[in-house]
DNA sequence: GATGAATGAGGATTCATTCAT
DNA sequence: GATGAATGAATCCTCATTCAT
């Protein structure tokens, strides 16, 4: 569901701070912009990293900052509170996923190739992003609904237009079945691709797969992909 | 993929506390089993909420007693650790999880059979137990890997083999396509079923399904199920 | 300086808890008299034991309860408070001392062989009793002094006017040299006595004692307190 | 067996936390070098007086903190824990006592100064330091074993080597009995010191020595430090 | 702007003691 | 008399945040 199509980089040149620019909204302060660029990539790579490991509650500040190998008041220069500097990070992870997705979106053929792109992406991201998918599952969590910003106001979906779109355009094109119902479809579509991601994240979900798939399959990971796309093809195929 | 029986009483007229019994494993102290029931149901239903609501890590033991209206030290009475009292909710979960896919498992006459039954089944789970399915949501993120160890050891799922069971014997039947792959189809369904149950219990999956749905859908959850089993119809028929 | 004198029953057939009677001072209540023989013994072996493993603070009377087998409810039947128990034993310990030395003190020719009696006393009783002997050492720490009871109060030592009493004697008969000062020189033989006794119960001057003497030494301690003897004797004699 | 070497201020001008330095072992965290030199004194000095008092297990970081007019937080960034703390006394004073033993070793022309010498800085160290007396003693308590193993590399003791050497030094010089053996007789000479040094700080201990040489006696203690050499001389002499 | 010492409320846990059964 | 559940103050320690340098 969240994808990342490859760039001119190879996977493994960077990591996740360097692709993190803010956008319209900003938590963090003035200051954060006038340090150096090593720094700010720093200081985000490290508090992903432990966001994601300890989840947000279990992550202290005063660890980043040692992480880091900032000063406390730096951290609190640049950022108004823990909170915020959460909310930095998911707000740019946000926006590097949603990227991600637009540029599939845009390249998609139809609804079939969008499925093979976005299961592609899906594996690329999680696995190049380990700690970022772990951030957003734990993210998902009502535990963070006492957040003063509301998360959920953030979900700002592209995948259902998306989708809804490729297979209208699937049934005019008379790949999909007539019947197909273009919300529900373009949720299971979507709930398959959540929980691919996931899988290939977090450490209970991965444990599940290999469960379903057994240690055979899971290392030949684009032939589950190709069965993956077989059920979705199935499921909408005229 | 987490199902419910119905039983005789209605949905609503008991709280998860009612239920939870323990087996094999035992993470509390046998004083909690020497209290009232009365107190034991409370501890049990006000943990199940504040864990949920906050997560592991910023529930307090404290927050627990004081809203259960006991000591802290009668909780420690109870449970040797915060660690402790988080396995006996999450145990017991697992048993009632676990209890109702047997149900389903049992009385399911095909594949397709079985996909209504637990779709309702995740349905009724979720609504009835929001709680327990926002505190499973959190317990399968990274950050609580600490207690891994012991938790992995309850991801004895039987999914697996009761839906690859059915889907061999729809090809047998002639109802499911011969060429389908009883592992990845049968993760694809689980998948779907995770996160439709997901969806009616966390805020933020809630919010997700809306927006993809729209509200007028919501309305009549039924009619989605229906659309979800056609998907599934449509993946699996030969 | 606390001595112990074989009595008719050899040596590991009896614990501590056998000889404890309770004389002048009661710390404990009534019900502690009535409860059975075999009740007390236990309380008071375990008490001694935890007491001096941990020290006073550190040891809580839910643990003596537990390892005695008997609730926290009798405990407090017995005792008014975990000052008492402590006291109790103190005290029962100290008669048990005091009896030895008065019997060394009876039985004793001349100076001489009341150092030579003590040395084997010392011995015996460090051996036989590890435990009272911590206990004892650590009661004489300043960190007991908040007690309510003053334990310093307690001190009605015999050994100043036995030793006094023995070296005057000596004076007289020629085999004390005149000049000693009585007072002076019971202090240092009593001194040896102290720090050899817990030379043998205490980790801490066990290994100084091992330190001045080497492992090859104290296989052979009987030669040591021959030793010890001589230096006593060279210092009294005439 | 603990000295105190005189130094160019009187005794009682200053108290111990001036002299802490600290060595190859460091028990402390670098904050606590860098905080002010009044700062350390005081958290030492009123570490020092409550762990004397009341012993390790009574006292809490929290009384050390109050007393010391600091907050709980600092002294953690002084002090990775309680034990430190601990241990950073224990160690400073290891180090104190150590330096005043070789001042003595040095400076002793015969066993005979040496023990003269000995007995006046026992004196002085006790009546200076009486705190770190009692925290001495405390330490040599078996309830703080558990500690033992970073505590008892601490026992590298000088006495033995220093007073051996010179009974050996004494034979040769024939002023001391050729037949005295030298490793029992030096420690006799060193249990006669410490109970002394003891004697001089611990309340239980003063007590004792009351019981044995009346008021009167304490009052002149350099005739009874006469006294006690007269009495090793007796017991060393050819 | 950067630093990191300092603060103190809060969290997990223990334990002396009480009291209903 | 015996039991052990219950209490809650006290303990060790953490951490978000502030502020003087």
């Amino acid at each position: 569901m969240i994808g990342y199509e490859a760039t001119t980089k190879g996977a493994g040149e960077y990591t996740m701070g360097d692709r993190i620019e803010c956008g319209a909204e900003r938590f963090h302060k003035d200051a954060f912009d006038r340090t150096t660029e090593k720094r700010r990539k720093t200081v985000l790579d490290v508090a992903i990293n432990l966001f994601a490991e300890h989840g947000y509650s279990a992550t202290s500040i005063n660890d980043i900052a040692r992480d880091a190998h900032i000063s406390i008041g730096a951290m609190y220069s640049y950022f108004a509170s823990k909170e915020d500097l959460y909310f930095t990070i998911v707000n740019s992870a946000y926006r590097l996923m949603t990227g991600v997705l637009y540029d599939i979106a845009d390249s998609s053929a139809d609804i079939f190739d969008y499925t093979a792109k976005m299961l592609v992406a899906c594996r690329r991201f999680a696995l190049e992003y380990p700690k970022l998918n772990q951030l957003y599952l734990d993210m998902t969590t009502q535990a963070l609904s006492s957040m003063s910003v509301r998360l959920s106001d953030k979900i700002e979906m592209i995948t259902p237009d998306v989708a809804g779109k490729l297979i209208r355009a699937g049934k005019r094109a008379g790949i999909v079945r007539p019947d197909a119902d273009e919300r529900v479809f373009a949720l299971c579509i979507d709930n398959i691709f959540m929980m691919y991601q996931f899988s290939l994240s977090s450490e209970y979900y991965r444990e599940r797969l290999r469960i379903y798939l057994g240690d055979d399959r899971l290392e030949n990971i684009e032939d589950v992909e190709r069965a993956i796309l077989t059920f979705v093809r199935g499921a909408l195929s005229a």
